[in-house]
RNA sequence: GGGCGGUUAGCUCAGCUGGUAGAGCGCCUGCCUUACAAGCAGGAGGCCACUGGUUCGAGUCCGGUACCGCCCACCA
């Protein structure tokens, strides 16, 4: 049989199974090759432009920049298609002191450090870094697929980025944005270096509180000058969590409104150990409820206290050094670690009776979110951005909509986030990064911030020394958005490609990156950086930790892609994206999504299997591009129909960035839809032996499956374009080619409703079958009952094709039934469903079957009554769903009657 | 201390503007039916955390409670 196919038809040239791995390193290459992927500035398209996070070069991406990734792919496919000119910038981060750790990790392993390398050899080592492990990341993404501009890739750390970052710097500076001072900044003593605000991380850790109570001095009644008293000694007992910053405590604070203490306000206490006097001051900032209401005050190791400082003229006692240690301030306790000190001096204070007790405390710590260590506030000089005005401008913009969240709540976040904000300390005692173009003149002092290094100081001295620290790295991934089109130079670039469309990325780092690129966006160019932020969940591991470098958790993507191929893997990410929730790796997911790339390789394998007609090569050329005009049977209508709403769907869903659920109708259309209906339905017409329906249902099965991988081109790249090349005709690259259209005509509700019956009635039948165990293999005698004449018709009308396509046969289709003897039955809608079976069947059970159907119907019916019953509901519900409860009812009553008839039937 | 999210089938999660619960995996039964056993057909399995309220009607909206998780935060 079969000659016809015998001849050269592409299907049977097909493996049986899908292996991406043989396909997708040729589809890289075309696409690379064809320039799929590269904006082009001439073009007459609408621009749409997004620029990537640009990962660290710290090491190897994981999962979570896979999702991002595979995001952004997805829209950027999926515009390009629709017709726009996408510029998808890419880019590498050189991410300071997260780089500079892993660096000197490195180093430390050797038994050598950063101080003994220097910092010129140090810088050569960490680039040296940065070659290996961008080239690595730059593999990682190419085996993603990713279609980003190649062409335009930037990393942070590049001259124009560095032209960028001093422009922006100085600019700010000028206008006094930027400022240098002392402050108390976060210090990390392990890193070495002061951190922002957002580089610390809080934790709760289980702490102790320790009462310690300070002598008040005795005063002299005379002068007032304290004197050493042999008399009763009064004291002040105070809390505190770190008791050795009590070694820098220059006051003991009470509320001013604390009646217990007002009489000592102004007297003087005497720090124990040290025997420094400690002014007793009142200021407000002190919890009059918490603990003794007295808490001693230590300006150079706390935040508050710094404050409190500064408003009392306080001195400040640095005790504890940038490297953690105690400086000679501290006394006997000089040159200890501050964890040691501690100890140290707890065994001291309780042995002067100055410790009166200890308690189990838990609370907040600050830890660096680079090395984990415990933070330690410390006064130093730093830089920092008045942040405020930026700030105001950023929050107005979301404010008015010209920037969009999604989801949407995460607006809520950036709106506290911005108004609380504090300054931004940018400076760093690091040497990975952009150094600050600030140069100190040692003769006059004077401080110069210019673009280039000045040659000599305004005072004639040529002795010009640059500031050795470097720009936090979010610094220059604010600028990202424009520094990376050329900026500042108006380049032809810069001019057609900002402002961007989107930014996709995790909401971790919504303050960090997000926030900032909105500010310094509007700040340099006046305009915000793109209109939509689309803001994805963290992937996890299975223990349902964020997976991270630090951690060592993380997932080589390479493994997935290796595993399950690119396109599952990439499948898998966005179907698990669900806004506002992270997503946990499922290896059964991806397991799922290979098995449906295999499908979708089947089905074009089935395809093509029958694609070529009798009539040679006709039918081969029909597509979506030309709708055939010959009348159609009803699954091609009916496909037709359903991949139009599909397409609708898909757009509509990516349009919303739900990107699950675009995921979710491709599925479920092409495996339940597409394979599991229509191509059944298609093969009846296909082995029989009517030429003129075969090239209908030819062509509408060609033209299904095209818009079918059009659609799903932007999330399965690989499969799609392989499969696209092998359909008949002379095709370019389905990435270029345009995004899936249906044809107008192709919705058809008559179609739909009609295979939705024969859908019902097949099922049926498949129920009552495998319920009597009857041989699949084997062909049954049907009899349809339906007694209304307008339902009958319906139902003649989809019996051929349901005979054959359930071997049903004979199948008729009658008005009434006389003998049910030796029949089993079912309901399906207002049809009755009998089976003829070879031998007797069993009447108990058929009784049980009725009975159980019976039953059921009853309590559906008894419920929708209810609710028509209810004037209520049939007066403001809207008409459709009235209209649908009141169809339904009729169905269930005629199944209720044919149930009654039956069970009075099988009582015979 | 503030804020946010979650709680739905054995597991992982969907459920968009309120109309009476879905998917994948797993499980049970039967099939190697000429695209696919990475498959096909059929099936079982849910007081939608608890509790008030709004509504004709609540998984969906509003208020509380509990547990889990996250973010922000200078209370010793």
């Amino acid at each position: 049989m079969n000659e016809r196919r015998a001849s050269s038809d592409a299907g049977f040239d097909m493996p049986k199974s899908f292996e991406p791995e043989r396909v997708e390193k040729r589809w890289r290459d075309a696409w690379l090759e064809q320039e799929v992927h590269v904006a082009d500035a001439s073009s007459s398209a609408t621009p749409y432009s997004m620029v990537i996070p640009p990962p660290n070069v710290t090491g190897e991406l994981h999962m979570g920049h896979a999702l991002d990734q595979t995001l952004q792919d997805i829209v950027a496919r999926w515009k390009r298609m629709a017709g726009y000119d996408v510029l998808w910038l890419p880019g590498t981060d050189h991410a300071g002191i997260a780089t500079q750790n892993v660096v000197e990790k490195a180093l430390a392993k050797e038994g050598t450090d950063r101080e003994t390398t220097g910092r010129e050899a140090f810088e050569a080592r960490v680039w040296k870094w940065k070659a290996e492990y961008g080239d690595r990341i730059l593999e990682q993404m190419r085996r993603l697929g990713l279609s980003c501009d190649w062409s335009r890739f930037r990393f942070t750390l590049d001259e124009g980025m560095s032209c960028a970052v001093r422009r922006a710097f100085v600019e700010l500076f000028n206008e006094g944005a930027i400022y240098r001072g002392e402050y108390i900044v976060n210090w990390c003593p392990r890193c070495g270096t002061a951190i922002s605000d957002l580089e610390v991380k809080h934790r709760e850790v289980n702490g102790k509180l320790w009462r310690l109570r300070y002598p008040i001095a005795a005063q002299n009644p005379a002068d007032g000058r304290p004197i050493d008293a042999a008399g009763p000694v009064r004291w002040l007992e105070v809390d505190t969590t770190r008791p050795e910053t009590m070694l820098g405590d220059t006051a003991l604070a009470v509320h001013p409104d604390d009646e217990r203490y007002r009489d000592i306000v102004g007297t003087t206490a005497v720090l124990p150990v040290i025997g420094r006097e400690l002014p007793v001051i009142a200021d407000s900032f002190v919890d009059p409820k918490f603990g003794t209401g007295v808490v001693k005050v230590t300006p150079a190791h706390d935040p508050n206290d710094y404050e409190a400082g500064r408003r009392n003229e306080l001195p400040s006692v640095r005790v504890i050094g940038r490297d953690g240690r105690m400086t000679e301030a501290a006394g006997p306790y000089a040159g200890m670690d501050r964890d040691e000190a501690r100890a140290r001096l707890l065994e001291r204070l309780a042995a002067d009776g100055v410790l009166l007790g200890e308690r189990e405390h838990i609370h907040a710590v600050g830890h660096c979110d680079r090395c984990d260590a415990v933070v330690e506030p410390q006064v130093s000089t730093q830089w920092f951005v008045r942040i405020k005005p930026l700030a105001d401008r950023a929050l107005a913009a979301v404010d008015e909509g010209r920037i969009r969240f999604h989801p949407e709540s995460q607006v809520k976040v950036y709106r506290e986030w911005m108004t609380n904000i504090r300054d931004w300390c940018i400076s760093r005692q690091l040497w990975w990064g952009h150094q600050i173009p600030a140069w100190y003149c040692d003769a006059c002092g004077e401080l110069t911030v210019a673009e280039e290094a000045p040659q000599s100081c305004g005072c004639g001295s040529a002795e010009l020394r640059q500031d050795p620290d470097v720009l936090d790295t979010w610094f220059s991934s604010g600028l990202f958005p424009f520094s990376t089109l050329g900026w500042p130079d108006e380049t032809d670039d810069l001019k057609r490609y900002y402002p961007g469309q989107l930014l996709v990325t995790g909401y971790d780092i919504l303050f960090f990156w997000v926030a900032r690129m909105i500010m310094l966006g509007l700040r340099f160019r006046d305009e915000v950086p793109f209109t939509d932020v689309f803001l994805h969940g963290l992937v996890r591991d299975e223990q349902g930790r964020k997976m991270s470098k630090s951690l060592g958790n993380g997932v080589n993507p390479l493994e997935l892609v290796d595993r399950y191929g690119t396109d599952a893997t990439r499948f898998t990410l966005a179907s698990m994206c669900t806004p506002g929730s992270d997503m946990v790796l499922s290896s059964e997911r991806m397991t799922g999504y290979r098995a449906f790339a295999n499908k979708l390789w089947n089905a074009t394998r089935f395809a093509l299997m029958n694609l070529t007609g009798g009539d040679g090569q006709e039918g081969l050329q029909a597509s979506a591009d030309a709708a055939d005009p010959r009348p159609l049977l009803l699954p091609d209508r009916w496909v037709l129909s359903r991949t139009a709403a599909m397409v609708g769907e898909v757009e509509r869903h990516l349009e919303r960035f739900r990107f699950d659920e675009a995921c979710a109708a491709l599925y479920s259309f092409a495996w339940h839809e597409f394979c599991d209906w229509y191509l059944e339905m298609s093969k009846v017409v296909l082995v029989g032996d009517d030429a003129e329906a075969q090239r209908a249902t030819r062509g509408c099965l060609l033209a299904s499956l095209e818009v079918l991988l059009r659609a799903l081109h932007p999330i399965m790249p690989f499969l799609t374009e392989e499969l696209w090349s092998r359909l008949p005709g002379d095709r370019g690259l389905l990435a270029l080619a345009p995004w899936a259209a249906a044809d107008d005509g192709w919705p058809d509700p008559e179609a739909e409703e009609a295979v939705a019956l024969l859908q019902d009635l097949a099922t049926e039948i498949r129920r009552l079958r495998a319920d009597l165990g009857v041989d699949p293999r084997t062909k049954t005698p049907v009899k349809l009952v339906v007694e209304e004449e307008a339902r009958r018709l319906q139902v003649e009308s989809v019996a051929p094709l349901l005979a054959s396509l359930v071997r049903a046969e004979p199948l008729e289709v009658l008005a009434v039934l006389d003998d049910t003897s030796g029949m089993a039955s079912g309901v399906s809608g207002d049809t009755q469903v009998y089976l003829s079976l070879a031998g007797a069947i069993d009447l108990d059970q058929e009784r049980a079957r009725a009975e159980r159907a019976l039953a059921r119907v009853g309590s559906e019916r008894a419920e929708l009554e209810a609710r028509l019953a209810n004037p209520g509901f049939v007066s403001n519900a809207p008409e459709a769903v009235v209209e649908k409860a009141r169809a339904r009812l009729v169905e269930l009553f005629s199944e209720h009657e044919q149930l009654h008839e039956r069970l009075r039937s099988l009582e015979r």
